[in-house]
DNA sequence: ACGTAAATAATTTGATCAAATTAATTGATA
DNA sequence: TATCAATTAATTTGATCAAATTATTTACGT
């Protein structure tokens, strides 16, 4: 009975001064979004090797937040340990893609449609200004910069959702696919990319849910289409 | 271009000895599996804080990769880390058995009929013998038994898909519902469980996919009905 | 008793180092 | 030149410790 070294837990408290939360949060957090954030704007390609001490010098950080950052990422899979020990980006492959496409296509209409629901003017607001910088990138080729407006454009609606365990799950996808979704803007170039985010917008203004959720889901499945012809067979 | 830090990647070796293949995993690999157990056949109970020390001591290892294990975990769901910094294992709400569901009830069925199609004469094999195992742990009331045979029924299975993002997935959802399930176990008792394993491998020998399909579904449903009358409103 | 501040204890966190493991290089031999 | 073992280099891994953070207890005043 009772927890492993821990006698009493008391509810979290987070010291507030001058009416002003102050939270530090651990090196290792920092970190892990970060890394993350390498993944997931393409700053990292399919395939790529990554060190420890390289992270930790390219981040400046120490190698014990580093190595707990690595752990957690590649328990999303956002990377992966070979059996030699070494971290690496893992390829994408055919088979991978069309269980993360299966699964995109149940979580994700759904986090768009419970989350457009709950979308405050604030938020929309918010989700036309990432519509604009997604055409602003995809006008200047800037790779990186679609790529991130491209996901907080998607996540403000999924975050508006308020359902944890589907954003989750959602994000350890999203991991799995930056790498490729870098590829795919290298091979084709941001012109090509055609842009579902003009309609859901629409659609949430005018309070159709039906349409965010087909905008969506048409954005889904051609993102995936890119990617897929990116794998060699 | 390149890793930060490794210069040339080279296929992962596997040293071998005489034939057979040694790899020594490093600890905070099987301290991640021991923790992992221990929340997936109830060992730990919802809302159970857990200490880095606590866990190093009981499981005889040092604290560098208890840390690294935990935050895998943590980031699959199975633990949480509270704002204090403090581990727990996370209490199940309403509003999470219900994204639990739908990603089971998307996810869980396609593995089994995937996985069905691949199984083997010795799988079906070792699937009765689960099966005998999660009877006997039923009859003499062993919660940790039938869970952890009940676990090893379904993997089973679901191994046999061979659909690594899946499976993964779904890992991550059994990780969350350990915890509540023991609380089912304890509070309704094991003989209340109602046994679809026997009908899953019926229909597994006949070559009835539909069967084995539709028993894992309703195993599903009743294992998150049990769970949601233990939740408090 | 009650609440509050100070003191103490417990815990997490991150740096560092030695050992273990793995990769790359060298050199000898055919 | 090619192959294979030995050597060297690079990297990961885990223990340990000091500092930071958080929790608990004690002391004190009302």
């Amino acid at each position: 009975m009772g927890g492993y070294g821990l006698k009493h837990a008391r509810e979290p408290e987070s010291q507030s001064k001058m009416n002003k939360v102050v939270v530090k949060k651990p090196e290792h957090e920092t970190i892990y979004v970060q890394i993350k954030e390498m993944v997931l704007f393409g700053e990292v390609v399919p395939g790529q090797p990554l060190t420890i001490h390289g992270l930790a010098e390219k981040l400046g950080a120490g190698v014990t937040p580093v190595r707990e950052a690595i752990r957690r990422l590649t328990a999303e899979g956002g990377l992966a340990t070979l059996e030699n020990r070494r971290v690496v980006v893992p390829t994408m492959t055919m088979h991978w893609l069309e269980q993360i496409e299966l699964v995109r296509l149940t979580v994700e209409p759904e986090l768009a449609e419970i989350g457009a629901k709950k979308c405050g003017l604030d938020r929309i607001l918010e989700l036309e200004r990432l519509d604009a910088l997604i055409d602003e990138a995809i006008q200047k080729g800037d790779i990186r910069g679609y790529l991130e407006a491209n996901y907080r454009f998607h996540f403000t609606i999924y975050d508006a959702a308020d359902a944890l365990i589907l954003r989750r799950i959602t994000e350890s996808l999203w991991v799995r696919i930056g790498p490729s979704l870098r590829v795919v803007c290298g091979r084709f170039g941001t012109a090509n990319l055609t842009d579902q985010h003009r309609e859901a917008t629409k659609g949430l203004r005018d309070g159709d849910l039906e349409k965010v959720k087909r905008a969506l889901q048409e954005d889904i499945r051609q993102g995936m289409e890119f990617i897929r012809q990116t794998i060699e067979v």
